[in-house]
DNA sequence: GACATATGGTTCTAACTAGGACTATTATTG
DNA sequence: CAATAATAGTCCTAGTTAGAACCATATGTC
């Protein structure tokens, strides 16, 4: 009846993306952290740090959002901030030694417990998941700078192509 | 490096539902319901409601979520509460009139939006997008399972699928 | 019918979430 | 170098989110 083929497809992608965070998350929660905490962990680990911007692009959190996480995770001692030696305005953030610690402690695990989801999924199928994935978010991605460009009357540079 | 073949597919997943969120919440925003909100309405729309318990299904918002999201719907007039006849306990969620006449204004607008976002995806290609997400969901509702059973020491019915 | 157990919603808490206003700093432009 | 615009984070607000405790009602068992 609905001329809408594509609500199944986004229903479909829904439900996959809640079941993805209800088994990591379910796991992470037993760690003593949050899935956006882990997130943070989980992206510092094995680096000297970065900034706000840089971590947040990396973890899809928006900055707003991010202050406050990091907030949280600096109250228990796992990540600090430092002044950017290059810009006065930038905060590097980076774990602290019982943030690597914990880092080294329940990445593995949290890695252990989620492969288990993926014993049933070939390599290949796996593959094809992902650029599956790929192409519906540059769908998303390609509508929304369509909607800007038309809002702002100006196209946000589609000439300097940002990475 | 990362000997964890699936990263990349989660990535991918997250990135995929963020940038649907984004597009698809943009819109709905200009419209003055929040993502969670339109979910509810676009749920009863045709419909002559439904218990918390099917709506909680549908959206996949849970029951504590549920209340407050139909507590402010309920205070914008759209939505209203009335008891179930047949269970003392339910209570049937459905839309006001001015719900109703809300959804045959914003649903075929919201569908017209997020269409546009589809265009440049083939039928075929949709279809293989949503039976690959579908095998993925299941693929951590199984390994759920799989936790829960062994955590409990009970497995959660294994004769009898609830669907 | 009393009792144990399950279910439907509400409430509470802690946290995440996006967006927008705001401040400080940097880059850009004349 | 002064004025302007852009960027990095913070703060604020309203809302969503899950989970757990809780209450009322149903259901199953004896």
């Amino acid at each position: 009846m609905p001329n809408a083929p594509f609500l199944p497809t986004l229903r479909q992608l829904a439900g996959a993306y809640q079941a993805f965070e209800a088994y990591s998350s379910a796991h992470i929660r037993t760690l003593g952290l949050t899935s956006a905490q882990f997130d943070i962990v989980a992206t510092l680990g094995n680096t000297p740090g970065m900034s706000f911007r840089e971590l947040g692009e990396k973890t899809l959190i928006t900055k707003g959002t991010l202050t406050g996480v990091v907030d949280r995770l600096a109250e228990k001692q796992l990540v600090r901030r430092i002044a950017s030696p290059s810009d006065g305005r930038s905060q590097i953030v980076q774990l602290t030694p019982e943030g690597e610690a914990l880092f080294a402690r329940i990445f593995p695990a949290h890695l252990a417990h989620m492969q288990q989801a993926f014993d049933g999924l070939a390599a290949d199928e796996l593959a094809a998941i992902g650029d599956t994935l790929g192409r519906l978010r540059e769908a998303f991605v390609a509508a929304l700078d369509v909607k800007l460009a038309k809002r702002d009357l100006a196209p946000p540079l589609p000439l300097a192509g940002e990475g």
